[in-house]
DNA sequence: CATCTGTATGACTATTGGGTCATAATCTTT
DNA sequence: AAAGATTATGACCCAATAGTCATACAGATG
């Protein structure tokens, strides 16, 4: 937990060192992040970020719950109850965009902190941020094929991976292609993105087979 | 490239440090593995790691391309040239699995490798791993839509994504399902894994939904 | 204005780890 | 066996960087 100065820091500046530890903590491994570099991107000197935070790591785990928090802001007045998994599917990667266009840092943040990262907090981390929407998923997964919605004769486990895999590389996708064009994500063409995004969800509802 | 020095060592050291090295980078990310380390692995001394290489870089590198040269030796008597989609989706599933299961640290390396790392060269390498079989897949999704045996309504570039994103996930999904009951991945009943297999290959045929 | 409390600073310390090099050990050649 | 070539060694150098701390500064209080 940052320390009580930190809190009492006005407004701005504690807007802005956050949004700086965010993104630097999302576009480089842990390891690699300087705290001088942040410290002077915040126009503070280096010891003043120990005047606000333990330790690097206070830093950066303070860094991935303003990203939770951003991320569960877009969720929070969304009911999932009762949604048929389909609608879910295409609802959650609706959320990830509209999260990923408004604070694409936080994004790569969490991204990063869940699966690619070295740093030697993952563990503790992912308990926070894959527990929960894993436990929904499955929970819709088991709904709909009780209702009949979707195939029963695969275990809700594999389709619960199959789904991941399919969400994940889709979104992956989208920001390498953003990359390589030399553009931000925002600025690819929606109806591209969203044509490409129909036809994906197709092929998870019914396969790559010719019918 | 290491130096002539290295290639002068009897076969049995030159080996254990190809060994090593390869274990090593294959289970820290770069900036983490420690040159002394691996050194007292090798029973040498840090001095003489730098005989053999010219640098860190240089035995990262080398590590790959072993780790690279494994994964081939596996392949190189198969002719994928004429297979059906599914087919090859399956062989290459078998061939990775085979893969995993004789050179468990390789095939974590070009995993990591590719896509995990914060190593500086992460391009270089990208460029040495994904092109060749990722041209191949393609190509063969190509042929199989215009043979009729997958449907064209979705282009190739498509469906290579949804392909690559499910094919990644279930061999994750193995990998984290060995870590998390404390065994290696050999030692998950092999009847288990080829049951989650078929039926995960069946959702990329048909997909989740109620037929 | 004087004192007190909290905040800001950057030089400094300590550690880590890649890379070097003079020297020693070993092997080859004649 | 002597000379010469190759290989092995680890103390050392140096850059990077997390974290500290004495000191300076600023704002509030009376």
């Amino acid at each position: 937990m940052p320390k009580q100065t930190f809190f009492n820091l006005p407004e701005e500046k504690r807007m802005k060192i956050k949004d700086v530890l965010i993104r630097y903590f999302a576009n480089k491994p842990y390891s690699k992040v300087d705290i001088e570099d942040i410290a002077k991107e915040c126009k503070v000197a280096k010891g003043s970020m120990y005047q606000y935070f333990e330790n690097k790591k206070d830093m950066y785990i303070y860094a991935i719950n303003e990203a939770i928090r951003l991320s569960l802001e877009l969720i929070k007045d969304y009911n999932f109850e009762y949604i048929s998994l389909f609608d879910y599917v295409e609802k959650s990667f609706d959320l990830t965009w509209e999260f990923f266009i408004k604070h694409p840092d936080a994004y790569l943040l969490l991204e990063r902190s869940a699966f690619y990262d070295d740093s030697p907090y993952k563990e503790e981390i992912e308990g926070l941020l894959k527990g929960k929407t894993k436990e929904l998923l499955y929970e819709i997964i088991v709904k709909n094929q009780k209702t009949g919605f979707i195939r029963n004769d695969v275990s809700p486990e594999i389709i619960l991976i199959f789904l991941e895999g399919a969400t994940w590389s889709i979104k992956r996708f989208f920001i390498e292609l953003a990359k390589s064009r030399g553009v931000r994500v925002t600025e690819l063409p929606r109806d591209y993105v969203d044509g490409i995004r129909k036809s994906y969800m197709d092929l998870i509802k019914k396969g790559i087979s010719n019918i």
